[in-house]
DNA sequence: CCGTTTGCCTAATGGTCCTAGGATGACCTC
DNA sequence: GAGGTCATCCTAGGACCATTAGGCAAACGG
């Protein structure tokens, strides 16, 4: 019977949504069956295993998230890219955390171009700034770093006892864009 | 007492080696038992059910991640004290990356003042720097995020495709001291 | 010593992942 | 349209895991 149209694109993005409502730990063989109405063995037509269901959901956050971002970016440059690029960065891991937690698994072969496409967003960004080439994959590691630890500590909680999180998170965007405008000379290696 | 003297202590250190060993998730009531040569069952003395034993292992690790950042910041200032604080926390992750996973599980009320060792920490570090009261919640949050999110990806492999990751961690420590010790005053309207 | 507590046990339930093998419909070829 | 192939679902069952209930015997407190 191949009544239910059920494709592995469908199964990945109802298993995103299982991600965003219940964490992406709970992204389970039996409840994306139990979802579908089938039986569990009846996944495996689809899929290979738990785990690729799960990185195909990485996948998918992924390339929406570069998506997102890359949105963002087109037709800005220097402070408004670097704004806009973190701000779709926080939206996506407030809007869908269970995608955004599925991103982070250790980067694989499958997932290694979706890594590189966010890497070049951020040189983008960098072209609003006057670095040394040199200087470039420093600062890719530093935004990138930032903006990922912010919204995972936000996200778990780690910045309850005080104050408002997002008024800090432009905070920090000043602090960085001000970073990279005065991006200081590397003296250990020079040039 | 029964014959093997185990204890809750012992239980916790032993699951924060098998987090090291086999990763976080990996942690499981069976493999606790295995090792300890009893049954499963036997365990439920000791500790409540699977998330209270890992609770306990993320306290652990947050609990010795603050006495080595705390250790590390003795006796020093300014960027001295940034770097062996940074260096310390980047150690402990790789040197024990399964309890360093167990430290970010989701803030919980026993969580709630190692969180708040750490926060403390980070304050103290900022002693070292002029900036004004109201600016230091955002200036700790920014290097919880950027210490916490450089090792996590680091961790995961975010940063393969190219250069030594030592170099742009050193790199980014100095960016951040200079950062700190040129903060930038906040402007109600920025721009 | 004797009773209570403690630390382990066996037994059992139910959830999960996954494999093997079977049935049935959709579709294609003749 | 008959027969073959393939895709998609199924049932059955093994292995592992978390957890509860209830038992037994050693340790300990009086």
């Amino acid at each position: 019977m191949g009544r239910a149209g059920i494709t592995v694109g469908r199964l990945t993005v109802a298993a995103a949504e299982l991600a965003d409502e219940l964490g992406f730990e709970n992204v389970t063989v039996s409840a994306l069956a139990r979802r579908f109405g089938i039986r569990d063995a009846s996944l495996y037509s689809h899929i290979r295993n738990l785990r690729d269901l799960r990185e195909r959901v990485s996948r998918l956050a992924l390339t929406e998230l570069a998506d997102r971002a890359g949105d963002a970016l087109a037709g800005r440059s220097g402070r408004d890219a670097l704004v806009a690029f973190a701000d779709a960065y926080r939206d996506y891991a407030t809007r869908h955390p269970g995608r955004y937690a599925a991103g982070q698994l250790p980067v694989s072969p499958a997932t290694a171009d979706a890594a590189r496409r966010h890497s070049d967003l951020t040189h983008t960004i960098l072209r609003g700034y006057a670095l040394p080439d040199t200087e470039h994959v420093h600062a890719v590691r530093l935004l990138h770093s930032t903006f990922h630890g912010y919204v995972s500590l936000e996200r778990a909680g780690g910045f309850d006892h005080s104050g408002d999180t997002t008024a800090s998170w432009r905070r920090v965007l000043d602090v960085l864009d001000t970073t990279l405008r005065n991006w200081p000379p590397n003296e250990a290696a020079p040039r």
